[in-house]
DNA sequence: ACCGATGTAAAACGATCTTTTTACACTTCG
DNA sequence: CGAAGTGTAAAAAGATCGTTTTACATCGGT
């Protein structure tokens, strides 16, 4: 696997698992089995990192999420719920961590709220017919929500919130 | 002011700011103008200090919300972002930050998760007229969305998620 | 008058953090 | 062949962390 792939899945996985602060650069290092040289020379800094393991996740998560319908959207987070575990939105807790203090992760964050506002705003126009911000801003909120529930509630929360937002939706079409 | 309380009070708003790690016992230390000496005599360590903290929260979260009805409910969470400012669900984020590994801080996030869902759970019994798993679940989490989403869609967030909530509950209490 | 509790100021402990440096080996390619 | 590029191993720099220590001042209560 290329260096860079490597250093990116594994920092992700520590920084997701034990908090971006709580993980120093030498677990990076001792688990890639890289050296510190070479980490540094590929990756520049720590800051540098965690900005390219959160473009690397919004690409991802953005490839993986359907956003066609309501009932896609959701079965697409219950998958990747399955998949990855429940552990909370990974943007939301870098902001957290950093108080938004660093300026290549805040544009990361900022970059994945609006482009997760504007696909839900898309399938909200497509599904229901309409432009509706409150209607947008209620499917995200029930997003949003189900993904941190889930972290303590499992994934049954993302069901009920499914039902919640189809409902939603199928209302607003038919007014 | 009580030394205790000053510290509590200090803590809190630096770590709900800037994040529970990137928070150093220095800036207490600085912020209180006390010493460290007497800071750790009062404390005991930083863990108990975030522990504390979290017990603290918890108790004027609960004092300050009401439950009696979901548009009480969503009201209070208007309130609190109004007085407080909106920067997410703190217990949510120690858990983050922490990844459950301190017990004495994963035991407050625990209590106070598991008592934000009971006190729904008696809301939807007093005001929908049933016990209804998954009605407490949406209505979890419409609340953890708002708070989340809130962070960057301000608090327009609420009002939606409010509206969403108000409309399920009455359609399950007409059933 | 004195003891114990409680406070301050300041230095220091040892650990850990991010990052850089030094010295060396291997490959690749003109 | 030789130079540039890329890697390792290991040490160290310099900062900051949580915490403890030392030495000293203040003060209420028996």
């Amino acid at each position: 696997m290329d260096i860079d792939t490597q250093l990116l899945s594994a920092a992700e996985r520590l920084f997701d698992h034990d908090g971006f602060n709580a993980t120093g650069m030498g677990r990076v290092v001792n688990e890639t089995r890289l050296s510190s040289r070479t980490v540094y020379k590929h990756v520049g800094s720590k800051n540098a990192l965690m900005a390219r393991v959160l473009a690397e996740r919004r690409k991802r998560f953005f490839e993986h999420t359907d956003f066609t319908t309501t009932t896609a959207l959701f079965a697409s987070l219950q998958r990747w719920a399955d998949a990855e575990g429940v552990r909370g939105c990974l943007f939301f807790r870098v902001q957290a961590e950093t108080g938004g203090s660093i300026p290549e992760i805040a544009a990361q964050v900022a970059a994945y709220q609006a482009q997760l506002r504007t696909r839900i705003a898309d399938l909200v126009a497509s599904e229901a017919g309409v432009v509706d911000e409150q209607l947008t801003d209620q499917i995200l909120a029930l997003f949003e929500g189900a993904t941190t529930a889930a972290t303590y509630r499992g994934t049954a929360v993302i069901e009920a919130a499914h039902a919640c937002a189809l409902e939603l939706v199928r209302k607003r079409a038919q007014q």
